[in-house]
RNA sequence: GGAGGGGUGCCCGAGUGGUUAAAGGGGACGGACUGUAAAUCCGUUGGCUCUGCCUACGUUGGUUCAAAUCCAACCCCCUCCA
């Protein structure tokens, strides 16, 4: 399994994207004969995506740079059902225009990590999906789905066993996923679907249901579910989901996101979400102590650079610099412009860090920081919520900096 | 349709008439220590115009000086039976 000879697989073991893949050799075979399609599914419920997609953007990615044409397939059609996994909330039924102006807005994420005008491809399910009719589908479809095998599946057994329910749509979902590959080899001649670890039963699924269908030779791979070396799910913070799109999260924050890595994750996460070369990454990985930080600076940068491009990035790690290890003001910091009039009243400082800022929830949260010595406005503790700040209180550059901890700042510019 | 169990703060989970903004744990945030790491220790964890006021224990009413706690109806979830 270690001698894969196409590029595609060779790249995608060495950085460890693979996980389980069915029929490896066979799968090298046609990588190394020529170009393949492959697929990966996405919810269209979020308006965004977030870090924890990024491992499988990326391999759409590498797909890409190997030569190989990607599908990145929105579940336009699946999300108009509404994902049943997702027991307790009430299900949020979706409009179509909402799921459209999704799907808009995760393909500008797309278009930073995948070339559209050079093959690859955008689809989604609802343009099949919502065609379907129920008898042809059973027809077509249902015979080769037996009862028995879609009962042996994980995901449905696990129900059983805990005697937990698992409704009729649940099941239909099964088939519907299954029926995306099928359709997609149908449309592209897509021959690989991959996904996360979780997926492996669902994409399995649909390789069997084209064998019977068509006898297509269709295959699987998935990838390691990622976790920090501290259990925590991928992508999420303090503040909610660490979001690709630009608006939701600015590139210095996502920079931080990445410098702020756990020591464990470093070299993992520069195999899988940058494309230094493992050479580059062996030494980095090599530091130890205090100088890991350098490569944590590195892997900040890199992962950046690929979202919001390289100016962007060097700009954050620039900000960075300054803030960290100069112990400077960055102007580059994020700043909230507040009216000139405002500070020249006296504004109370409660309200600067919550309503200003918003570094806190609440005045009462900002109050609890204050007790805590967690609140500094231009690098000095606040021990008084009774503060006010005037206009003396801007810096030479003209603003004024709120910290909420040693990490988060914001900087106050009155215009 | 019948019988039972349950719905508590971000999550899990105690409480079963006043001392309850509600034990405990998790998570999160802050502080100390560090390397913008981990681990550890300490603190905080509903809102506000904060020695006070308001909102909160599925929903709506009721009993009571006083209810998350008692009563009624309704909604939802689970288990068993049909």
């Amino acid at each position: 399994m270690s001698s894969f000879r196409s590029d595609l697989l060779r790249t995608l073991q060495e950085r460890g994207y693979i996980h389980q893949c069915s029929d490896p050799e066979g799968l090298d075979a046609k990588a190394l004969a020529g170009p393949i399609t492959a697929y990966i599914g996405f919810d269209a419920t979020a308006s965004s995506l977030h870090a924890g997609h990024l491992l499988s953007i990326m391999m759409l990615r590498t797909l890409q740079r190997t030569g190989h044409r990607p599908i990145a397939l929105m579940g336009g059609g699946t999300t108009k059902i509404g994902d049943p996994s997702g027991k307790d909330e009430a299900r949020r039924m979706l409009t179509d225009q909402q799921i459209d102006d999704n799907i808009a807005s995760i393909r500008r994420v797309f278009g930073r990590f995948l070339d559209f005008g050079a093959g690859a491809v955008m689809e989604n399910n609802a343009s099949w999906l919502d065609e379907l009719k129920y008898i042809p589908l059973l027809r077509e479809v249902g015979p080769h789905f037996t009862i028995n095998r879609m009962l042996t599946f994980d995901s449905v057994k696990l129900r059983l066993d805990r005697e937990q329910p698992l409704t009729f749509l649940e099941f239909n979902y099964m088939i519907l996923q299954a029926y995306d590959f099928v359709e997609l080899h149908k449309r592209h001649n897509c021959i690989l679907q991959m996904g996360g670890s979780d997926q492996w039963g669902n994409i399995v699924n649909g390789m069997e249901l084209g064998r019977r269908m068509h006898g297509a030779d269709l295959h699987a791979l998935t990838t390691p579910l990622l976790t920090t070396s501290s259990g925590a799910k991928m992508g999420k913070t303090a503040g909610g989901a660490v979001w690709l799109d630009a608006d939701l999260l600015a590139p210095y924050e996502y920079w931080q996101y990445w410098r702020n890595s756990d020591d464990g994750d470093v070299e993992r996460f520069l195999k899988l979400f940058t494309e230094l070369p493992l050479d580059e990454i062996a030494r980095l990985a090599a530091l130890e102590g205090q100088e890991i930080n350098e490569a944590k600076k590195v892997l900040a940068t890199e992962a950046t650079a690929m979202l919001h491009g390289r100016d962007a990035a060097e700009a954050a790690e620039a900000t960075a610099r300054t803030t960290f290890e100069d112990g400077a003001l960055a102007e580059n910091l994020p700043t909230i412009e507040i009216a000139a009039g405002e500070l020249e009243a006296g504004l109370g400082v409660l309200n600067a860090f919550s309503e200003k800022a918003k570094l806190v929830a609440s005045n009462g949260e900002a109050r609890r920081q204050i007790k805590g010595g967690g609140l500094k406005v231009n690098d000095a503790t606040v021990t008084d919520e009774k503060l006010v700040l005037t206009p003396r209180d801007l810096t030479p550059e003209g603003v004024v900096k709120l910290s909420l901890g040693k990490k988060k700042h914001v900087l106050l510019r009155p215009v």
